[in-house]
DNA sequence: CTTGACTTCGTACCGCACTACAGACTCTAT
DNA sequence: ATAGAGTCTGTAGTGCGGTACGAAGTCAAG
């Protein structure tokens, strides 16, 4: 038995038009047809569909899924570890990134009261600083 | 003396496009214009593009950037002190979130030895992996 | 045999913040 | 006077990952 395109995304639990983007971007194979011109998706479409969604809930972006699932057709663990190590190194960077906003805006956001009127607000004013800056 | 609009984008350290699509989005004012149509900025327009810049560094979108202009204007510090408070509250839920990332994905990288066929690849077998999940 | 759910294709649109282009006009310096 | 830089408008494209639509054909249940 095979599953219609509604059966496997509904096993996959995404919707329809994103398997159809998936195969236009070539992440997953196009399927064999009914003679109607369904799609038919043997049992184990379910799978790659699924490591599509975990890799992209580890921060893989589908171009960087494309190479990985390449890698699962004939690469080696040293490709994969390297590629997990630079997503890692830009998570990592991003990280950083939010703390030293997070950062700034805390220390503002503690000078702001609450209180008053605008004029003399700290937070915008540090925003509308003219000059050096 | 007034700033042409490649005289002001210098000034803020921005494209000249730039300012034309945040005219475009009424985050600032269209300037007066020369005879022939060219647009002339009075000297501080440059204060107006740093605060925008500076918003933007800090994490805010330019749909915020426009309400905290409008604060500016006529807010009160409470206003501004909760719209910081928001945007800290999600700068820390997008952190928490790449956290988790960084956590799933350290965990994999270091059970993956780097060395040896793909077939047994931790990262590629979970990713992988069959049935309950 | 009809009804309603499903599927097909192609294309356009979403958010976000720009960036690029074409073709016409203007300004500045020599 | 002329070359080259700057500016004007409007529209389209970028990246990312989908989401939505319409018109037509197909399938399953009653």
């Amino acid at each position: 038995m095979s599953y219609s395109i509604g059966q496997l995304a509904k096993s996959a639990d995404m919707g329809v038009e994103t398997i159809r983007f998936y195969e236009r971007r070539g992440l997953v194979p196009e399927p064999p047809r009914a003679p109607s011109g369904y799609r038919r998706y043997p049992r184990d479409a379910t799978d790659r569909l699924r490591f599509i969604r975990r890799a992209k809930h580890l921060g893989f972006t589908l171009d960087e899924i494309d190479h990985l699932l390449s890698l699962q057709q004939g690469g080696n663990r040293a490709e994969v570890k390297e590629t997990a190590q630079a997503k890692l190194a830009q998570i990592e960077a991003r990280i950083e990134a939010l703390k030293r906003m997070r950062a700034a805006l805390a220390d503002l956001e503690k000078q702001c009261s609450g209180r008053g009127p605008i004029v003399g607000c700290p937070i915008i004013e540090t925003l509308a600083e003219t000059s050096r800056a």
